[in-house]
DNA sequence: GGATCGGCTGGGACCGGTCACAGGCCCGCG
DNA sequence: CGCGGGCCTGTGACCGGTCCCAGCCGATCC
């Protein structure tokens, strides 16, 4: 173990055990055919000698680093995080590493994001998606590992993991409707968020098979603060208002009492995320819970997929539910 | 180019340009002395073949894998996650990538992610510490490469980045004992955590700094629900209480307002974190903002200096700053 | 004019694993 | 007693970079 300071190799733990490198190999790699006694003696010499296996000398041989990539936002939401702590468990269920970095919507810092991870060699790589922005950053991106999108929200069929964004707009819509009202705003993301736009989308068909008309859409940046701006925007008719997150409800409900407004007596509120603070806001706040771990999961099961070129797994969206609390009230 | 499928190498690129691959591996380590002319000819090629570095070949003979390990917890609260984002954002300016795993508190899980994240070949590791069982798992790790030690609340000096504790708990009782509260009670974090330790020990020494007995500590596990049950243990007297967090102060909130009580008309509360819900809970909630951000990249240049083997930078804990709102007031 | 020197380039060993292949040994069989 | 065939093990090439050292060239110097 002449080698600077680098730590003992194969070969020192095949010189100590008394056998040659390849042996060790074999032993670490669970390969049938060794006798058990060598396989002591291999395993007691790498214990001594707290020998480790160096992944770099692996990777450059196989080509093959056990590793996926994760692209996440800059600004890390609720969801996002939540969904690549997912991806985390799950990785490291199936043996797999993550590394783990993370981009600006624009084109450009994803290329590089992308341009990092492949050059680190990971297996595959899951990315946030939530701006149609990020994905186009892909266009033409014909790289050999296969990339994964990440809340989506359902909108373009394929390599994806998302939440049924469609679905969840529905139960808030419809919990509000069923309660008897009529006149629901909307308080939406940003339109450049696929999840936005779906939720918006769907609020306007959720009205129409009603037969009613939707109110103007607020639009605000997901954050409390521009939650708190859309209270004094709100249309003066409203009984209830879906909003795209429950940052943005808290945000809303804030403003509305400090109006004199009361929720829901006055007007209902749904939020979105099912974050830990609604629980007990007041009032506690009725949202749509979503299973961020269920699609990090499931992006995990799509990567192996296709790394090992097998056929993907059919898409499937997973379902959110809604979770009732006190911010709605019958009409 | 002969080789599977595994991309072009520095071989093929020095033969496209017609240099060796000795000239090529120059330019990319922005070598001088290198003709201009030649130089063009093999980015020229390098762009042409699409070629890219292989990390993995590199860090086997260089020993060094430019990258930065990252250990956080299995459920990932607000501050570790800002941290570890400061972490990523930082070491991405200093040129270093990131790799992140999580663990629970356990030492043996603690123990398993630190083997795993110096098998990597991790250059240096940043490691959530604010439990003391995880500083515990490091008793005896005698490994070569450096391990920092994140908000451990600024209890151990050393190589450790946290924000001061001690200082952020005076700020929230001072504020508390200026608008002459007498009656102040604590609900705490698990003590299990150092912040949560250090925040209770400063609670009962602004009190005795007053001249005023302590009131017992109602004990929480920090989230919302544990507040929400704190709210029925408060000592009827108190008229203001401490916080161990924001989520908690927000379900103590509910739990006070849902017995009638009006926050702050009756009892102040002040909180800890200054999370997004906190800006536009009913009452907006006083509390202490840390700059999680600022000990990310505190840690990056610890990590820098300890992987150079440069003096560490003196110790220093961040400083928390008080935000008031309006869930405070006189008595 | 030959030696020296600096700018620029190439050759080969090496990092630490894996892979393909080649044995040595001992057994059973004819 | 010789030979084929498992079982178990060893040998050497190779992955794709970096490092050390040598060599070429023209210009400078005495």
């Amino acid at each position: 173990m002449a080698n600077g300071n680098r730590g003992p190799s194969m070969h020192d733990v095949a010189a100590r055990a008394g056998v040659s490198h390849q042996t060790v190999s074999r032993v670490l790699n669970d390969f049938p055919g060794i006798r058990p006694e060598t396989r002591d003696r291999v395993l007691a010499a790498i214990d001594e000698l707290g020998y480790r296996r160096n992944l770099a000398a692996r990777a450059l041989v196989t080509g093959r680093t056990q590793t996926i990539g994760m692209i996440g936002p800059e600004i890390p939401d609720i969801g996002p995080l939540s969904t690549l702590h997912g991806v985390e468990r799950a990785a490291r269920a199936a043996g797999l590493h993550t590394m783990m970095t993370s981009a600006d919507p624009a084109s450009e810092s994803v290329r590089e994001a992308l341009d990092f991870l492949v050059g680190r060699g990971v297996d595959a790589i899951a990315l946030v998606a939530q701006q149609r922005s990020v994905r186009e950053a892909l266009e033409g991106f014909d790289e050999r590992v296969p990339v994964i999108h990440l809340l989506t929200g359902g909108d373009p069929a394929g390599a994806a993991a998302s939440i049924d964004q469609r679905a969840g707009a529905r139960l808030a819509m419809d919990h509000l409707l069923d309660l008897g009202h009529t006149r629901i705003q909307h308080v939406s993301g940003p339109p450049s968020y696929t999840e936005a736009q779906l939720r918006r989308e769907e609020y306007g068909a959720a009205m129409s098979d009603r037969g009613l008309e939707p109110l103007e859409i607020i639009e605000g940046d997901w954050t409390t603060d521009s939650g708190f701006a859309a209270g004094s925007a709100l249309d003066p008719t409203a009984t209830a208002v879906f909003c795209g997150n429950d940052d943005m409800a808290l945000g809303l409900i804030h403003a509305l009492v400090t109006a004199g407004r009361d929720v829901p007596g006055d007007i209902s509120v749904v939020g979105f995320d099912d974050t830990p603070a609604s629980r007990h806001s007041l009032p506690p706040l009725t949202t749509v819970h979503q299973d961020f771990g269920a699609v990090g999961a499931w992006a995990v099961a799509l990567m192996i997929a296709a790394r090992d070129g097998l056929e993907p797994p059919s898409a499937e969206l997973i379902a959110p539910t809604l979770v009732e609390r006190s911010s709605t009230a019958p009409l």
